[in-house]
DNA sequence: TACAAATCATTTGTGTTAGAATCAACGAAT
DNA sequence: ATTCGTTGATTCTAACACAAATGATTTGTA
């Protein structure tokens, strides 16, 4: 074990931050403009790939699964109708619930546009080592913790929204229904 | 060393995506809601901070350290104006660049407003242990580098936008009065 | 000097994002 | 069965973000 000097410590820190700031910028970036494969932007690609993998879903899972708003998602969703991308339905048994399915066309669409936004992330985290992609992947679950567990004001954020999309991983820690 | 199974692999990689999705989101969101300290947003409060610290700053450079679109930051600055938290010059010598600072109020509402988005972020990584800590940054530093390298087209990124922001780390290579 | 190219800030147009309010419809309790 | 609370989708408003185009101004060059 080496320690480390305070002084580097920070710019380590410093480090981190601004490489994070860069990560977001380039992907945001990305997902923001060379993704106009079929004239469709990043965020509506990834819906239609959430679309495409759980058939027929609700808005409001949609949602959920793609870490945002209901009212943001029904923008997308319209703009992908206008294109006939998806198509929307009145659910029979609950009038309240649309759901959302792709068309033909959608189908046809997601199927040509194989690499989204992350897709050059995706590609990169492949050809890393095994002891590299455990790095990768254990930086990112710290920063996790701590944007979950530290600091975050416990009244507001996080309570119906953004929440763990109760799919994959994580479980346990914190259940979802816990009452507060 | 052990080997990984590829199944594992492929679920480490969809983790490292996902939890990237979430510290996206929650940095995100953090910069944009909670931060409604003084009635300003995150970015608002962002830009104050660049400004505060570079003193008076033409508008492209301030564009450049924020790494967003000039014509972003324009709009921040409209508001900010609106406010009187910044002010407006156009500039003798060159009558093209305008330079922003802090009006009185400006800095008196910076000097209110302690942390901002990545405040959370940086006070957390503040905790960890060394070996934690050069886990996330080496991590960090292993997107980058693949972001960077793999599939990026040359023209942008490091062109002038996204550069490094020549502030800290680096020391000058380039100063901003540097002519290309 | 004149004129072309580059720079700087801004405007315009489109799309993303969130919160608040609205409206319809379901469910449960009286 | 009517009422009350909740849920689900939507609309509205405001801010962010970028690309492309504009206008003003400087700089480089013939």
């Amino acid at each position: 074990m080496k320690e480390m000097a305070p002084v580097r410590r920070d710019q380590e820190i410093a480090d981190v931050l601004d490489n994070l700031r860069r990560v977001f910028k380039v992907v945001h970036r990305y997902s923001k403009r060379a993704e106009k494969v079929g004239g469709l932007t990043g965020p509506q690609v990834w819906a239609m790939k959430v679309i495409a993998e759980y058939a027929p879903i609700r808005v409001t899972d949609l949602s959920r699964r793609m870490y945002l708003h209901p009212s943001t998602v029904v923008g997308i969703l319209d703009r992908l109708e206008q294109q006939a991308q998806v198509a929307r339905t009145r659910s029979e048994k609950d009038h309240r619930v649309v759901t959302v399915a792709l068309t033909a066309k959608g189908r046809e669409t997601v199927s040509k546009v194989p690499r989204i936004a992350q897709g050059l992330l995706l590609s990169g985290l492949k050809g890393l080592t095994d002891s590299e992609l455990s790095t990768v992947s254990e930086g990112l679950r710290m920063m996790v913790g701590i944007l979950g567990v530290e600091g975050m004001p416990p009244p507001l954020l996080l309570s119906p929204e953004v929440n763990v999309p109760e799919g994959k991983l994580t479980d346990g820690t914190s259940t979802p229904e816990a009452a507060p």
